[in-house]
DNA sequence: GCGACAG
DNA sequence: ATCTTGTCGC
């Protein structure tokens, strides 16, 4: 539990006032709706930091529904911008995107590390990528950023909605294993909360993170020891 | 005005 | 996110 924050570099309140427009822009883009199809292939993505100054994000594919692993592929580049709730898609998205070009197989769905419009504009990472990609996405956070919500029950699979003051369902909170705290799942772009739901479950294999999400974040630690 | 605050 | 050993609970 992150009980204390240490004030991170000072936010030009400029900039942050900004990139708040520019989701409001991209917020008119997204498109919360079931998937066409079962997916063939879903992949996964996280970023890690070697150095303050650089980031490194990696995409994971895997196919569905045996999630062997298909291909992983990685790629740095320099910060440009602090970490602020709310904004993290403008510090970590382009990065995310140049890994994304560097895949052979694009799949079909797309799980992030982060949230999708459970976010106070709705455009959570996952969401944001969705829009600059056009493709299928949600997000999949460890913890809460907005909404309220009661906990579940400590069974693996048990369900509580996760939603706004006026009663806007904003994601899901999900038990992803016995006794560990609980998940939170929402629609990013093109994909809705059922989608959602039911791929997270889907994805699970014995682990608090399901394999899409679970892999990146492994690989994003594995790639940054190995440019030591 | 004060507290909360993904990764 | 990152630093960082042991330790407690299931
Ligand atoms: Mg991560």
């Amino acid at each position: 539990m992150a009980y204390y924050r240490p004030p991170g570099p000072p936010a030009d309140p400029i900039l942050v006032r900004d990139l708040t427009r520019q989701q409001d822009e991209l917020r008119t883009q997204v498109r919360l709706q079931p998937i066409p199809r079962e997916p063939q292939l879903i992949a996964g993505c996280d970023s890690s930091f070697p150095t303050p100054e650089t980031v490194l994000s990696v995409f994971v594919v895997l196919r569905f529904p045996t999630l062997e692993i298909v291909e992983k592929v990685y790629h740095t580049s320099p910060v440009t911008l602090p970490y602020i709730p709310g904004l993290l898609a403008f510090r970590e998205a382009p990065n995310l995107l140049l890994a994304y070009d560097k895949l052979q197989h694009k799949p079909d769905i797309i799980m992030v590390d982060g949230h999708g419009i459970a976010h106070p504009r709705r455009m959570g990472i996952a969401a944001h990528l969705g829009v600059l990609l056009d493709v299928p996405t949600f997000g999949v956070a460890k913890q809460r950023l907005t909404g309220t919500y009661q906990e579940p029950a400590v069974t693996k699979g048990s369900i509580t909605p996760l939603t706004e003051r006026n009663g806007e369902l904003l994601g899901e909170v999900i038990r992803s294993k016995d006794k560990v705290n609980p998940l939170f799942v929402s629609p990013g772009h093109r994909c809705d909360q059922p989608t959602a739901t039911r791929l997270t479950l889907a994805c699970l294999r014995g682990y608090k993170l399901p394999e899409p999400t679970r892999l990146a974040d492994h690989w994003a630690e594995e790639f940054k020891k190995e440019l030591w």
